[in-house]
DNA sequence: GATCAATTACGAAATGAATCGTACGAATTA
DNA sequence: TAATTCGTACGATTCATTTCGTAATTGATC
């Protein structure tokens, strides 16, 4: 129950705190978040937003002078986990394998990312057996 | 502007259009789709659903008796690809190799499904040369 | 043609997400 | 103390999605 997924704006704001790594004000949020905005948005709604949030547990809040600092409840990787579960299960019936088929057909990566990826596969091959 | 990613509702719709791979009618998709779900929509839910979907050029209809069949009007894999794409540029900034890396971090794939993927990777830097 | 059952058309309500304005409180300054 | 400034709280509005009821239509049957 602990592990909302969080929706599109509310990513949004989860990469802007995971990248900074320190815990920040709504304002420092809503700076960076509008800073190459076409379309800014207003202080509240970033407020309305995070408050949302805390509520759901994505995010704590500290007290800070008197306004509150931010930071995200989960760390990057056990989130971008879920997504891409929720990804792998909803559109890919659960099978890796598809996933990377598609990947390959669609992302066209380069052959320095193809190294690493099988560099990827190859260390995940070796540490499998102790799983 | 043709090449709409389905909603959640739509994408479960697709779904049973392609596994029966013939045009359907929607009260053949409403009881598919009630068959094992724990609360059941109404006929008027998924006509209208197939509608908007008709409307957004997802589906096509064809007259059949009194009734319209419809069919996908893209093929799985087309729809598959951008939703893959979306997932990878919104949730990994673009970059195949993190998401394999959550993959594997992940999914946890048998041997089987690994040696699969590697086959997978191996075609794929084969045929690279020619893009 | 009248009737019946199945289907579509239309429109409206319920929900969830995203947006923002106004009110109000606390610290800061004039 | 009054005015200013920065913050949060709360509620309203908009928008997209999902849901479904009612009315109109169509084809089949009598």
């Amino acid at each position: 129950m602990s592990d909302e997924t969080p929706t599109k704006a509310e990513f949004e704001i989860l990469k802007i705190l995971w990248d900074t790594s320190v815990p920040m004000r709504v304002r420092e949020v809503l700076e960076i978040l509008n800073q190459d905005a076409e379309t800014p948005r207003a202080y509240t709604t970033i407020m309305t937003l995070m408050n949302i949030m805390a509520d759901k547990g994505l995010l704590q809040r500290e007290p800070d002078g008197k306004a509150f600092r931010y930071r995200p409840s989960r760390p990057r990787e056990r989130t971008l986990k879920n997504m891409l579960a929720d990804t792998l299960g909803r559109v890919f019936d659960g099978s890796a394998t598809a996933l990377v088929a598609q990947l390959l057909d669609n992302a066209k990566p380069s052959p320095d990312e193809l190294k690493q990826i099988r560099k990827l596969i190859e260390d995940y091959s070796k540490s499998d057996r102790k799983r």
